[in-house]
DNA sequence: TATTTTTTGTTTGTACACAAACAAAATCGC
DNA sequence: GCGATTTTGTTTGTGTACAAACAAAAAATA
């Protein structure tokens, strides 16, 4: 009796959890190799949202960026030590914490477009243009 | 001058990483919420592969289920700890340990196949068949 | 107004994920 | 056979990711 057996056909090559995994990595070495390694891709992410949204919340930064609060929380913690973030007391609401962006944090921003839009690109690199568009939309609506 | 402007047009929106992250996370939790939380999805994998392949040495069964060195060790000791897996020095090369499923892994395996197949199902629950197959071979190409 | 509920942030604990540095054993090339 | 290289496994450190439990403040409701 084969104790592959119990599988009853179930392959780990045939699970998209497992592809999902896999791709994730990978784009997660292209964006070590591409950003140089002083950012990450989530702190990337967070300061990209600071650069469009000025002052939020802790919290809410944490929504736009798909990070629950014990996460964003290490996240700008870590930005904060760079000098990268600021953060203050919202005078409006005695439990926020308000997140802004510093001009050194801008400054990384600016820097960080150029290799940020390389990264993607080298992620897509193995589609077509059609293809890329649609794997962007299959994996939007699986989100 | 408005800040966001140094972002010349990028946003997370528009870029694979963001939505394999949040895919993956989407998936984490379907997995956790079906799988009733005693297995996770690299345990899960560790346990399929050795359910195929029998014994193999510990970096190789990291290979197989795409983990590190590192990564594999920490999941190989915690389902050591667990009883669903042994390990053991390979008579025939000392820097080899071998790792086998035990009955009681096995077992587990056995119980998991039917959460694991609907797992995969809820994930792709958004798109019709077709769609599910060139999400598949589209990931599998970025991988 | 007073009570309840929700939101926000923090802390702790567990589990990936990987880089870097290391030691031991096997293999390769000569 | 022997030195160089590769493979295998371990350890340490950093950084997500999230559950659970908690406290404080605000908002909703009776």
């Amino acid at each position: 009796m084969d104790p592959g057996s119990v599988l009853r056909g179930y392959r780990l090559e045939d699970q998209v959890g497992f592809y999902l995994r896999r791709a994730g990595q990978r784009h997660a070495a292209i964006f070590a190799g591409q950003m140089g390694g002083d950012l990450t891709p989530t702190q990337w992410a967070a300061l990209v949202k600071l650069a469009e949204l000025h002052s939020v919340s802790q919290n809410l930064l944490g929504r736009e960026t798909a990070m629950d609060a014990a996460t964003i929380k290490g996240v700008v913690d870590r930005l904060g030590r760079r000098g990268l973030v600021a953060t203050a007391p919202d005078p409006d609401d005695g439990r926020r914490m308000l997140v802004s962006i510093t001009p050194e944090g801008l400054a990384a921003v600016g820097r960080g477009v150029a290799p940020a839009t390389a990264i993607t690109a080298e992620t897509l690199e193995p589609l077509d243009p059609g293809e890329q568009r649609s794997l962007l939309d299959l994996l939007r609506r699986i989100a």
